[in-house]
RNA sequence: GGUCCCUUCGUCUAUCGGUUAGGACACAUGGUUUUCAUCCAUGAAAGAGGGGUUCGAUUCCCCUAGGGACCGCCA
């Protein structure tokens, strides 16, 4: 068999939703585990709501996701000479008609059919009759030519055999009146040209699959292979969609998921492979495969996505984590200052284990990047009289360290204890909502190490005042 | 309404006729800990219902129920 190819075919009607981005996501991972190709084709034929914009998201999304799609981007619009060939050539081999219904006929007659609640289909008025009775003022479209007899199976490399009666798929239009070709000519046509063998896709596409799989048959091209994966559900179990809360891929990114971990999630829904959970980027490439995606939809469960990115979070490698946290706060959060940097690289160790996602860990480290402290208002009241002469006296031994560390703090902070007859808490937290501004937060030691001594020094005279 | 698809803990799933039905997330409890967390341990939690087939069904078949998708001169 020729070399594996398929394709993510969006339209740029509106922002990908992560149901996209997981048929992305399986495509290029089947492609990749086949060592085959991958390629992305925008359909933009329609016109009306396509935009520029979208396209530009739908190419960015990919890549920050880390899914690259081979060659050059498969523009549909700039295709359409090719679709209405195949048209009329359709209509010369007798396998296409024109049909002079006018779309106000149309309309009645499935209004007609709804108030009888019978379901309405074509009624293939022109399938059979002469051109020479054809209404002058009116535009034809041209329809295929669907089976009326028999069944037809379709062998998906997901659900198995599908079965269909083919009169219940009507005589579908493939040219407009105006002449454009519409949506299962356009792919049918395309994915031809494109040499696809494999076609996965939505399960919401399976019906168009048997109309595509006509025109195949009709043209006498070779069938692709088929997998159509279940749809991904929202809480309430419907069809995600662009119009729903949390679906794109900007709601993840914006909170500080990171792609990875967003990669992996994706990849567990509908698929498994054993009680695999993690997998690297090469190890999902290795392992996927059409035959263990599930049949079933499932639900997007964010506490789910939160805890794998936490894991990544605390299993990645540091400097990536680094990185991947100042990208972040360039994007959402403003920028860190150059002199901020290094602290907070070197508090990262500790910072990660407190964070789900890289807003966390924005969160958590404002009282570095920050350089007037922000107090909490409850917190600060927690600092009376007493608390004072703790901070005052912890600073002024403070004062005398020339380079604090853990070792060095310990046995002045356990005095502290002693001379203040309290515990841990009465000297920690004191300390910790001057240097922070809250009483939750890192440990002393790490905040006090991270802080440096200067800036230790200032917080905590500016608090004693 | 028609056609098609689906159904294991709350969620994602494992099981390819014989298991105390396993794992992960979430949840609960306990422990570690200077707060919040982390971490560790433990626990509760599932085969939609009914018929078959079989020595034996979560697993194969049928019916019912529930859920979903599609039914555009959108893609």
């Amino acid at each position: 068999m020729s070399k594996v190819a398929t394709r993510f075919a969006p339209s740029p009607t509106g922002p990908l939703h992560i149901g996209g981005i997981r048929t992305a996501l399986f495509n290029w991972l089947y492609s990749k585990n086949q060592n085959g190709n991958f390629f992305l084709r925008i359909e933009d034929t329609d016109k009306e709501r396509s935009k520029d914009e979208y396209k530009k998201q739908i190419v960015n999304s990919l890549k920050w996701i880390g899914i690259n799609f081979d060659g050059e981007e498969y523009v549909q619009s700039k295709k359409i000479d090719d679709h209405i060939k195949v048209a009329n050539e359709l209509l010369k081999k007798g396998s296409a008609y024109k049909c002079y219904c006018s779309p106000e006929e149309i309309e009645e007659q499935k209004k007609r059919a709804k108030q009888k609640k019978i379901p309405y289909i074509y009624d293939r008025k022109w399938r059979d009759k002469e051109e020479t009775d054809a209404p002058k003022d009116i535009r034809p479209v041209i329809r295929f030519k669907s089976k009326i007899d028999g069944n037809s199976i379709l062998k998906d490399l997901v659900q198995g055999n599908v079965e269909i009666e083919n009169n219940t798929i009507e005589d579908f239009v493939i040219l407009r009146n105006d002449g454009t070709p519409t949506y299962n000519l356009s792919a049918t046509v395309d994915d031809h040209q494109m040499n696809m063998t494999h076609i996965i896709r939505g399960d919401d596409h399976k019906i168009n699959t048997f109309k595509q799989i006509q025109i195949y048959q009709a043209m006498e091209w070779e069938l692709p292979f088929f997998a159509h994966i279940p749809l991904i559900h929202t809480i309430e179990g419907k069809k995600l969609s662009k119009r729903d809360k949390a679906s794109t891929l900007n709601d993840y990114s914006k909170i500080g998921i990171m792609p990875d971990a967003l990669r992996n999630y994706l990849l567990r829904l509908g698929w498994s492979y054993k009680d695999k959970e993690i997998f690297t980027l090469d190890e999902s490439i290795k392992c996927f495969n059409l035959e263990d995606i599930g049949k079933s939809p499932s639900k997007l469960d964010m506490s789910r996505i939160l805890s794998m990115n936490e894991f990544y979070i605390k299993n990645m490698n540091e400097n990536d984590l680094f990185s991947q946290f100042v990208e972040y706060c360039k994007e959402f959060k403003g920028e860190i200052k150059s002199d901020k940097r290094d602290k907070i690289k070197k508090a990262l160790s500790f910072l990660k284990n407190k964070a789900k996602t890289l807003e966390d860990i924005s969160n958590n480290s404002q009282y570095i990047i920050v350089d007037k402290v922000n107090f909490n208002q409850d917190d600060i009241k927690l600092i009376d009289e007493k608390a004072k002469r703790v901070i005052s006296d912890f600073s002024s031994q403070f004062s005398k360290i020339d380079q604090p560390t853990r070792e060095i703090l310990e046995p002045v902070i356990n005095g502290l204890i002693k001379s203040h007859q309290t515990n841990f808490k009465g000297v920690g937290q004191p300390l910790r909502i001057a240097l922070t501004g809250s009483k939750f937060g890192p440990g002393i030691y790490d905040i006090i190490l991270s802080l440096g001594k200067e800036e230790v020094k200032k917080r905590l005279d500016s608090k004693i005042a």
